[in-house]
DNA sequence: TTGTTTAACTGATTTTTATCAGTCTTTTTT
DNA sequence: AAAAAAGACTGATAAAAATCAGTTAAACAA
C-alpha cells in the first residue's frame, strides 16, 4: 500500500532543520541521502509492529505517527505522537532489540527510511552526531520518568488537562484569543494518550467544555483557557 | 557525613565485571581509576537531588540506592533500585540537563564518583564503550515504556505481584523451596515502587500471604509461589 | 527500661474510575 | 440515498483504590 515518492534529497528537506540531522555535515547528509527511500503513507497504515526486527530508522518528513504499546487487556498506551523532523525506531536499533512498540500513521505522511548500516556508519564516524543522538536518548528517559510519575500520582482529570496542553504545544495553531489543536484524534486515541477509558475522556471533555476551558469544533479541540488547564493539571507545585 | 574509603582501583573492583565498565580497556580503566573517589554512604543519605547539576557519575560498588521522583502530592515514585555494578547519573550528564530524579541510599553503600570530564573524555575516545552506553540508554527507554503501559493498564494487585517478582530477581536469595528478598523496604517504599497508597500495599501483601503466595519474615518478604504471582501479574498474554 | 516516635496494620468510608447497556450521531459502504 | 457500521455520548452501576481515623507493634532515644 505505501507508495514511493519523489526522493527529495536530505540536503533540501525542510523538516531536516528541526531534526537530529540538523547539524550533520554536507558530506554525511549526502551519504545518507543517497541510501534513503522516501515513502508515502496513508492514515491507518502501520510503519512497524512491536516485536519485529528493526532494519533501519524512519525520518518523518510530514504527517503524524502514533507510537504505542498494546497492553494485555487489548488497550493501547500511546507513548508519543511523532511529526515532521522526528526520528522513529532508533531506540530499538541502538538497543539491539526488536521494536518495543508499534507505529501507525494517523495523518497522511511522507517518511524516509534509512537502512541500518547507513545510519550506524554515519553515527559511529561522527562524534558530534553521536553525541546529539545520545543527548536525545537521555532526554527521552527523563521524559518517560516524568510520565510514569504522573501516571501513578495524578488523577485522570489532571492528566487529560496536561495532555491537551501538550497537544496544543505540538499541534496548535493560534486563533483569535485561543488555540486550535490541528490534529484529528478519536476519543479512544485521546484515552490511549492519557491512559484511561474512552468514556472517562468523553465525560471529562464535556466537563472542560462546560467549564469554558475548551471548545469542541467537530473532532477538533480548541483551547480557550490554557492557564485554567495548567492549574487543573497541577502543573506547578 | 559521607566518608572517604580506601580507593580500590577499578581494575580490581569486583562489581566492575557486571557493569558498563566491563569491557573497558586496561588503559582507560586506569585513567578513570586515578580520577575517581570512593565514598562510604549510610542508609538514608542523599546522593543527589532532583533539579541540581550533575558533576560526574556514580558507580555503585556495594549497597542499594533508590532513584525516585517526588510528585506534586509529596509522594515518591521510585524509578528503580540500583545496586553493585550499576551506574547512576549518566542520563542527566549526557542529556546536559539537571538531575531529573533524586537518589537515596537505602542499604549502606560504597560508591565511586567519577568526575564529569574523566567520564566524558573516556566515553568520546572509545567507540565501543560509547556504543555500550548508548545501548543501555536505549534499553532503558524500552523499560520505561513498559512501565508506563503497565501503570496505566494494570491493576495495583497485578503491579504489586510483578514488583515482588522483580525484587526476587534482583535481590533474591534462594532458600529451601522458596526465595527470600534480601532487602529491607518500608511499606511506603514498596508503595512508591508500585505507584499506589501505602495502605493498599499492606492490604494486598496480607492477601498474598493468605493465598500462600508469599510469607513475611520480619520486614523481609519470601516468595513462596512465583508462578502464582506471575499468573496474578498477568505476565503473559 | 521506659517513654517516645515511627511504622505497620485494620476497618469504615468516600472518591475515583471502569464497565455495562443502550441511544444518538456521524461516517462509510452499498 | 439507504443501509450498515463505527464512533460519540449518556446514565446507571460496580469495582477499584484512596483517604481518614484509629489501634497495635516495632524501633529508637533518653
Amino acid at each position: 500500500m505505501p507508495t514511493n515518492t519523489t526522493n527529495t534529497p536530505c540536503e533540501l528537506c525542510a523538516s531536516r532543520k528541526h531534526s537530529l540531522f540538523s547539524e550533520l555535515s554536507e558530506q554525511h547528509i549526502c551519504t545518507i541521502s543517497e541510501q534513503k527511500n522516501s515513502i508515502s503513507h496513508k492514515k491507518g497504515q502501520i510503519l512497524y509492529y512491536e516485536g519485529t526486527k528493526p532494519l533501519g530508522i524512519f525520518c518523518i518528513k510530514s504527517g503524524v505517527v502514533k507510537v504505542y504499546k498494546t497492553a494485555s487487556n487489548g488497550k493501547e498506551q500511546i507513548i508519543h505522537l511523532a511529526k515532521g523532523g522526528d526520528f522513529l525506531g532508533y531506540t530499538a536499533l541502538l538497543g539491539e532489540e526488536n521494536y518495543g512498540n508499534s507505529a501507525m500513521i494517523i495523518e497522511d505522511a511522507t517518511i524516509c527510511f534509512i537502512p541500518r548500516e547507513s545510519f550506524l556508519t554515519t553515527l559511529f564516524s561522527n562524534t558530534p552526531f553521536f553525541k546529539r543522538i545520545t543527548k536525545a536518548l537521555s532526554h527521552e528517559i527523563g521524559v518517560m520518568e516524568e510520565k510514569l510519575t504522573d501516571s501513578t500520582q495524578k488523577s485522570i482529570r489532571e492528566r487529560l488537562a496536561f495532555v491537551l496542553l501538550q497537544l496544543s504545544q505540538s499541534f496548535g495553531v493560534e486563533g483569535d484569543n485561543n488555540c486550535k489543536i490541528d490534529l484529528i484524534l478519536s476519543r479512544e486515541e485521546i484515552a490511549g494518550l492519557v491512559g484511561t477509558a474512552t468514556e472517562s475522556v468523553i465525560r471529562l471533555l464535556s466537563e472542560f467544555k462546560k467549564d469554558k476551558l475548551i471548545q469542541l469544533e467537530g473532532k477538533r479541540i480548541i483551547i480557550k483557557d490554557p492557564k485554567g488547564l495548567a492549574r487543573l493539571s497541577d502543573f506547578y507545585a
